[in-house]
This record gives C-alpha cells, structure tokens and sequence, in this order.
RNA sequence: GCCGACUUAGCUCAACUGGUAGAGCAACUGAUUUGUAAUCAGUAGGUUGUGGGUUCAAGUCCUAUAGUCGGCACCA
C-alpha cells in the first residue's frame, strides 16, 4: 500500500479533498464548526463539531454528492494572508480555529485557504483547482477527542480516501477488502481457532481443540528453546494478595486497569495482571552468588486485565491472556550480554515464523513525572544501554518517547496488523527499580549484597496475540509444522481404498502428525474443496493405482498440481518439512 | 470509558414504508460408488441477543441492557 502521506502528489489531493468534505458538510450542516483536517497514511480525515446533530455512513452519499458537485464547479483554490487580528474577526465563532490563532503571535502571516465562498484556516499544501478532486470516497465516521484529550469534547471524524485515477481508488478498496479477508476474527471464526461468549465476557476467549493444537506447539517451541538456553520454567498463581502489587508499584500505576479486588476473611486479593512480582519472589527464595547470575525464571503466565470494553478486540486485545514471560536477574556486567541473547532470540523465533514485517522500538520515558519515577541517573543509565546495544548490534530501529513502562525503558518489537493497527509482538525492558522494591540481593566476588538488575522480556508475547498475527500473516494457512490438522488423507473411493488410508493415516501419526482420513460418501472434488476450505496444508489422494504402487498423489493447500510419490518419499518429505519448518504456502 | 453502527437457523445472508420469518452452505436420512475445488432427492433446524413498552398487529417503532464492530482515548 502506497504511503499517502508521503506522497508528493497524493499528499495535496488528500489533503485539498478533506477540504472538499469540509465544505460540502458545511452546505448541508452550516452549524458545523471546523477543526482540522489532516492527511494520514491511508487517506484524509476532517474533524469537526456538529453539535446537535447526529451523522452516520447513511449520510455519506448525500455528503459525497456535494462534494462532486463541489469539485466540478471547479472552484480555484487560492491562498490569503491575515493577520492575527483579522484571523481572529473571522473566526470569532470558531473557539476551536482560535485556539489554532492564538498559537500565533501579532506579526505572524496567517494562511487561509478559499475556494469559491468557502474558506479554512490552514497551512497550505494543496492542489490548484477543485476539479482535481475526481475520484473519492468517504470510508468511515467516528468519533474523536478534540486535541487526543479524553477530557475534552468529542468531535465527529469523517475518514476518506482521493485518487488520481479511478483504477487506483478501486485497489484501494480491492485493498481494503483484502484486509478483512485476512482478519484474525474472521479467520479464527472460520477455522474454528476461537471463540467467545457473552456468559464468559468481553476479551475472554475459548480456544478451540484447533486453535488449543496451535497454542500447544507453540508453548512447547518456546518452552524447549527457552530450557535449551538456560531459562528455569515455573508456574505461580494467578489470584494474590493487592500487597504484593502494592510493593511492586503496580498497584499505583495499573489498579484501575485490573479486576476489582475479591475480599476475603483477611485479606484482600486481586487476578494477577502481570508476572514480574511473582518471579521476584522467586528469586528471593534462595541466596545467590554471583557466581549463579544470571537466573533466567520463565513461565507461561495467564494475567488477567480490566481492559476498556472498547478496547478488547479478538484475540489482539484481550481481559484474559497468556504470556511466555521471562524474568532475567543479572549483574550489572551482564546487562548487555543479556539484552543482546534476547534480541538475538526475538531474531531467531522471527526467522522460524518467517516474520519479516515489524520495527524495533527504543520505548523512552516521556515528562510525566507521575508515571515513571523519579530517578534521572537511573533511567539515564537504562537508556543508554539499551541504545548502546541496539547500535551495537546493528538493527534497525527508532525511538520513541513516553512509549516506557514506569520501571524502565523498552526495547519493542512493533507490528502491524491487517486491521492496522500498530501493536507490541515482543518486548525486553531494563528494570533498576522492582529489584529495589523487593530487596532483592545477590552475594558479589567480594562477599557483599549487591542489588540485581532484572530484564523483563517476552518473544511470543501473548499466546492470544501472537497467534491472531500468525493468522492474518499466513492468511489462514499456517505451515505444516503449525496447522491444526496438517494432512488430509482422501481415499478416492471411499470404502474400497480406506484401509491403504488408514494405513498411510496410522504412519503418520506414528511420525507425529497430525492427520485425518476423509472417507465421507462423497466425490473426490468435494473432499478436495473441503481440505482446502479448512486450509488444510497437505492433500494426499490414494486409489487403486496407489495401493498397487504404494505410492500416494501428494497436493499442497492453493495449489492446482499434485505429485505422485512413493509413500515412503511422501512421509520423508514432509517429515523434513516439519523438521526444517519450511514454509510453501503464504 | 466516549462517539457511531450492528445483532434473524451452526455459518453467510433475505424479509418494501409495521401485517405474523425465508434461502444457500453445514447437519441428518436415502439414492449414487466416485482419480482432484460443490452428485441428486428428502428431513430437521428460529419465542428474530435479552427485558420492558407502543400498537388490533413488532424482526421492523420506542426504551433499557448485553455482546459485537468502526474509530477516539487507554495499553504494565
């Protein structure tokens, strides 16, 4: 998809469309009051105050026609310079283009933009004339906090889109169909992955036997791997006392993002959103020496998080998740060792999934002196490694400000969905402080307590989000290696050839896999359409000629050719194929 | 949470301005006996998310509530 925002032509046309919308809604509704309209990456959207009146999709026809009306007049559209004063005469009705004027000071030129007897306080960058605004299409209303701000009024967003040339806006919304086909919602609906129900709750999933398969095999990948390179696995629970959440500090910063708390006779206890007070305890329950740093304490966490509703959406954003977190207690000396291996295993994991499409993000502490305590050296100290092993290990990456968590600076891993959305897949995060606030110690070479440095970090992430990445990624067809059901066995008659099947379906879960026979009183081309609506990977047809033989009409998911080969080559090349984690199909 | 929309059979969708729910797929039963993307016929399946209300009459209108969706805000 082509940038918009960044586009030297598209940029202007987008920008003078919004313009367009501004003043068609300004003929229909001339109560509106204006904000701004900006270019995004996708298109164009207009804020505006349309105070009592209510606008939703039905109106866009009656809106666009307007607006075509609009462009083939072909108004010219000139700029004009005012003074602060004159800008504020203007707009004297506006509060929210004063606000915009008031930035400005008495000798500033401020721009207005007319077209015809409309005119809009703006910077500039637009086309010439209206009549270039041929082909264009309002995509979706919504609504919007005037300045980002949840305290201030919300405005009502019209989004939209402008081409050049008709063919382009129909890829767009060719493109824009594309990204719904590959919803994780859809497709998780359609391949029985996931589901939910309103007597569970918003953002608390059922996995079905299919999806529980994917989650399986990648609980054990990640757990095997993270065993082979010195992690120790635990399991702690899920419900505690608000104390220790009190002591980490995430009580302060997160009780209203958790589920209210439970009384008990004594106590009070919370669902857990998170795991690292847990594992500080668990290092707390030994004395360690130098010598044993660093401790690598990793579990697959299920952490439970009072998400807004409007929030929650599949599996991408979730109440109820599982993590494949890991706590890594080290020296100061090991820091950069330690962040190093995580960025190589967040490298590695990717390189497994073929996961080629994401950024590396330097997530900063922001101003707000609230939400990140207050310890300059330190989190200078944080930062700057971080900084000083992304350099150093030469990938690429950018940084962002106010993106760190209260303890310490991050080093994310961003994707972006097929719904657009820009989320965290992986994280590793220095921490000076929880170590701290658990008093946590190690014995030092010279028989000294020493305060341990703790990285948090997760590659898959969550289970829930990973998985719905996966989907949208694979469009559905996961690898052999991560299908639900890997092989689709089809006798072609469906008695006389069953027991070869069975037998080829015995093999391979002997080796296994995952297979199944289908042997319904069905055609040949049926079964074959239903194995490929499930997406399942493999295809193998037998009949007389390969009971005979002993050889199988192996096919692939989306593919329209078949080879023949011998069962036994069959069974060996999907083995490797397994083992080797290939991938034919995306 | 906020603004807006949506919710009809397991799934995907119909039902004009209110007139008493209908189809395809799936399921089941038969027939058919199949070499690569839908064989034919039949059967069954719904208090239209839920609770109130208006009306002679509500899937359709009003209201409350739940869930879902598009954004915004939030995201340890």
């Amino acid at each position: 998809m082509i940038n918009i925002k960044e586009d030297a032509r598209l940029n202007p046309l987008n920008h003078s469309c919004a313009h367009l919308l501004a003043q068609a809604v300004t003929n229909l509704y001339p109560d509106v009051k204006l904000w701004v309209g900006p270019v995004v990456e996708d298109g164009f959207y207009y804020d505006m105050d349309l105070g009592e009146t209510k606008l939703s999709e039905d109106d866009f026809p009656k809106i666009e026609k307007e607006m075509k009306r609009l462009a083939k007049d072909g108004k010219r559209i000139i700029g004009h310079e005012y003074t602060k004063k004159q800008a504020e005469e203007k707009y004297k009705y506006n509060s929210y283009k004063l606000y915009l004027i008031n930035k400005f000071t008495e000798n500033d030129k401020i721009t207005i933009y007319s077209q015809g007897d409309f005119s809009d306080l703006c910077r500039g960058g637009h086309v010439e004339s209206l009549k270039e605004l041929k082909h264009f299409k309002l995509l979706k209303i919504a609504g919007a906090y005037w300045l980002n701000d949840a305290n201030n009024k919300m405005l009502t967003r019209i989004y939209g889109v402008c081409y050049d040339e008709a063919s382009d806006l129909e890829g767009h919304m060719a493109y824009l169909e594309e990204c719904k086909a590959r919803d994780h919602r859809k497709l998780g609906k359609e391949l029985d992955i996931f589901t939910g129900h309103e007597l569970i709750g918003p953002g608390l999933n059922i996995w079905l036997s299919k999806g529980a398969t994917v989650r399986r095999i990648l609980e054990r990948y990640i757990v095997d791997k993270e065993l082979s390179l010195g992690y120790q696995h635990v399991y702690t629970p899920v419900l505690a006392s608000t104390n220790l959440f009190k002591i980490s500090g995430h009580w302060d910063h997160y009780k209203d993002g958790m589920f209210p708390i439970m009384k008990m006779d004594k106590e009070e206890m919370v669902l857990r959103p998170m795991n690292c007070p847990y594992h500080m305890l668990v290092f707390k329950n030994n004395l360690h020496s130098y010598r044993d740093m660093p401790i690598r304490i990793g579990e697959l966490g299920h952490d439970f998080r009072y998400e807004k509703s409007g929030a929650v959406c599949g599996l991408e954003r979730v109440r109820g998740m599982c993590q494949n977190d890991a706590h890594l207690f080290v020296r100061p000396d090991q820091i950069k060792q330690e962040v190093d291996n995580v960025v190589k295993l967040i490298l590695e994991v990717y390189k497994d999934f073929k996961i080629t499409d994401y950024k590396f993000r330097l997530s900063l502490r922001g101003e707000d002196n609230e939400k990140y305590f207050k310890d300059d050296q330190m989190w200078e100290l944080a930062e700057n490694s971080l900084r000083d092993i992304l350099n150093e290990l030469g990938v690429e990456y950018y940084e962002a400000k106010d993106e760190a968590a209260f303890y310490g600076p991050k080093v994310d891993v961003q994707i972006k969905t097929a719904l657009g959305h820009d989320l965290t897949l992986s994280t590793c995060q220095l921490d000076f402080l929880l170590p701290r606030k658990f008093e946590l110690s190690y014995i030092d070479e010279n028989g000294n307590k020493a305060v341990p440095v703790v990285i948090h970090r997760a590659i898959i992430g969550t289970f829930e989000r990973f998985v719905a990445y996966l989907l949208e990624e694979y469009k559905g067809a996961l690898p052999l290696w991560l299908a639900p059901i890997q092989v689709s066995v089809i006798p072609v008659h469906h008695e006389q050839h069953l027991a070869y099947a069975q037998k080829i379906v015995n093999e391979l879960k002997l080796l296994g896999f995952r297979a199944e026979i289908n042997n319904k009183n069905e055609k040949l081309g049926y079964r074959v359409r239903e194995a490929n609506a499930a997406k399942i990977p493999v295809q193998l047809v037998v009949g007389d000629k390969d009971i005979e033989n002993q050889t199988v009409a192996l096919r692939r998911f989306g593919s329209r050719d078949q080879v023949l080969l011998s069962l036994e080559d069959a069974l060996k090349q999907l083995n490797d194929e397994v083992v080797s984690r290939a991938i034919f199909y995306r």
